[in-house]
DNA sequence: AGGCCGCGTGTAAACGTTTACGTGACGCGA
DNA sequence: TCGCGTCACGTAAACGTTTACACGCGGCCT
């Protein structure tokens, strides 16, 4: 495949050899790379020119050996599939390059086990570490990354730094804007069983309908929050017996399935059943019809996650306290897949039309509901 | 926000803690933490005792830089948004995690100069370099990463080990797909201008229409591969005077924005006009009409510029030489959205029917054609 | 004029590993 | 019994930085 011209790379420049070229001491070329000001112009003059001519760089492991810092943070996922998490991730990666950190990104780990073995091959890596485990039980969790200062994000922990989406109140939220709007029987469709995202979710399914529909059964149809599952659970409701007035799907990739499902089975959405999501994915707005959904502040989870970590670093505290950090609430995206209020227009751009908390725009996001390209903030780079 | 429950963490246990506690040199101990033959299994038992005990991990930084070696790569990528760079991670993470590398991630690089700091940033912690760059020139490019071994994807160079997509032939199978199918007039959605694939797409659309229907006029519209401007192209298509017959945009994301633009015109696609995409992304299927479109290798492309970067770390050579490896083909991939033949069943499961070549199957990636829950490879963990 | 201070620069220790080499004990054949 | 090889283990150098401290020099104050 490749040319095998084996030229061995030469060791590159070290601080020795920066020093012996300009005829001074490691200490003053230490002095010059990090910008303390006891250095004479002339003498710093110098050295800058033989770092230029060597293409000089500190190396990075003697540096962190002997600063005992990284300057960098791991994060630790789940998995990558989806919509959510390339959200996520640049959410994370936006406020670690504000703050110049690097950033070691691991996933799919399912299990306890494979989790405490990815920190294990972190550790001493990263400074801190991002955890994103909501199929992790309290049990799991507990003593996961007890010696590496860690901000656990959508997981039941309780006595650990923490950042959570409120799932349970952006469930109750959207399952009373469907009754709202005159649906009587609400069928779920949730997440994975072991998912804490998807149990919070579920559990304020249950309980909002129980509070506001006493008489109202709940039925729930089991996904695992892909497409897939979604598309599985739609063909099964729109076969059965009795068809519900609204279906609400514990996220946006499950409550597309369905649509798709829907529309396999002759039935039109919301003329004979309304559909909903959560999670406000960037592709919610250009399904056909645009999907209401939750809209999660998911760039914000991110950055939100980097500050608190930074904040437990600074305080060279072992972060084993509980922070109190409300969680990130959810916003009301109502478009056309629960039906359109008389008023609005409906066959228009995807306008989103904001629900309670107008305020919250989360400006790094690509916007959608602004079609011309060059309204955009900045242009995409791949397809 | 935090109780100041201030307490200051303790020094993590050393090689030199573990062994005076077990009563042997330094030596031993790294024997033992290294899996080498010549030690006394009481010795090592004893070792292995006080390194449990001692919650005792290895320093890397020290370990770095005695080896010379980080056990990580670096991933540079322009931007995350999109399912494109998720499945691209997916793929990357997954081959890395079997060589046993750590990734350090790097997004939102525009110009050549950004580029280089985050290079620069790099140097040091990781061992080599993935770079996607569709937006830099051969220019910019030249000598980027001149002493870390580099893999490009999807990069205008010549000289440096790289790998990419056929995006130029896929551009054109997609036109001969269409003309194939009775379209005569076909309007192209370019992406940004400054990119790579966005060009070779175009050039593709360019030259398979000259070739076909040397009569036929190409027409293009500009996109920046956002669903946005694709939206924005659609509602210029559905005004503009001559409507075109097939619209090929040059990523699914603008051809789904473009769906949603006829749609809320009152253009029903296929019967009014096709529309087909490009990258099979995992939401193309559930679009409605399901999206005709080329299926890139994605994950593929990652494990890819893993290994090609692993056969030039292995050699320890500069990799200044220019592999010959063959641009990664897309396959077609025909769904409802440009007309679906006679025989196929036209609403059902949003099941594709491949086109050329079958055999391509990537397993690693979720499937969407099989809908039942309990049939997928794994369940996703996050909505 | 002598002492002191400040400043630029150099010396060397330290960070936590890995590993080449040395050392002593032990077994075995001559 | 002596010599040699093998084996477990220890000693210390090396990796490339940062930084506390030492040092020498010049200028200012008394």
């Amino acid at each position: 495949m490749t040319k095998p011209r084996s030229t061995t790379r030469p060791r590159s420049a070290t601080i020795t050899d920066v020093a012996r070229a300009a005829r001074v001491s490691v200490a003053s070329v230490s002095r010059v790379v990090n910008g303390h000001a006891n250095v004479l112009p002339r003498t710093r003059a110098r050295i800058a020119k033989v770092i230029e001519q060597l293409r000089y760089v500190p190396n990075t492991a003697a540096r962190s050996l002997i600063r005992q810092q990284t300057q960098s943070i791991g994060v630790l996922l789940p998995d990558l599939y989806g919509g959510f998490f390339s959200e996520l991730i640049r959410g994370i990666d936006g406020a670690a390059r504000a703050h110049k950190l690097q950033l070691l990104l691991s996933s799919s780990h399912g299990d306890a086990r494979e989790m405490a073995a990815a920190i294990r091959a972190m550790h001493g890596r990263v400074e801190g570490l991002l955890v994103l485990a909501p199929q992790l039980t309290a049990r799991d969790l507990d003593g996961l990354a007890a010696d590496v200062p860690t901000v656990f994000m959508n997981s039941p922990v309780t006595d650990r730094p923490a950042l959570a989406i409120d799932s349970y109140g952006g469930a109750r939220a959207m399952v009373r804007h469907l009754i709202g709007r005159g649906h009587r029987t609400i069928t779920h469709i949730s997440g994975p069983t072991d998912n804490f995202d998807a149990h919070e979710r579920e559990r304020g399914y249950r309980d909002e309908l129980a509070s506001a529909l006493p008489r109202a059964r709940p039925v729930v149809l089991r996904g695992d929050f892909t497409e897939a599952s979604g598309y599985a659970a739609g063909r099964e409701i729109a076969r059965g017996a009795r068809r519900p007035a609204a279906v609400f799907a514990a996220n946006d990739g499950m409550a597309i399935g369905c649509l798709a499902a829907f529309d396999s089975c002759g039935l039109a959405v919301p003329r004979d059943l309304a559909v909903a999501g959560f999670d406000d994915i960037p592709l919610a707005a250009y399904v056909r019809p645009p999907l209401t959904t939750m809209r999660v502040p998911i760039v914000e989870l991110g950055r939100g996650a980097v500050s608190q970590l930074l904040a437990a670093l600074a305080a060279h505290t072992t972060p084993t306290t509980r922070t109190l950090t409300p969680p990130l609430a959810p916003t009301l995206v109502v478009r056309e897949s629960c039906g359109i209020d008389n008023a609005v227009s409906p066959k228009h751009a995807p306008v989103s039309v904001e629900g309670h908390d107008a305020g919250g725009h989360d400006d790094s996001r690509p916007q959608h509901g602004i079609s011309r390209p060059h309204h955009r903030k900045r242009p995409r780079r791949k397809p």
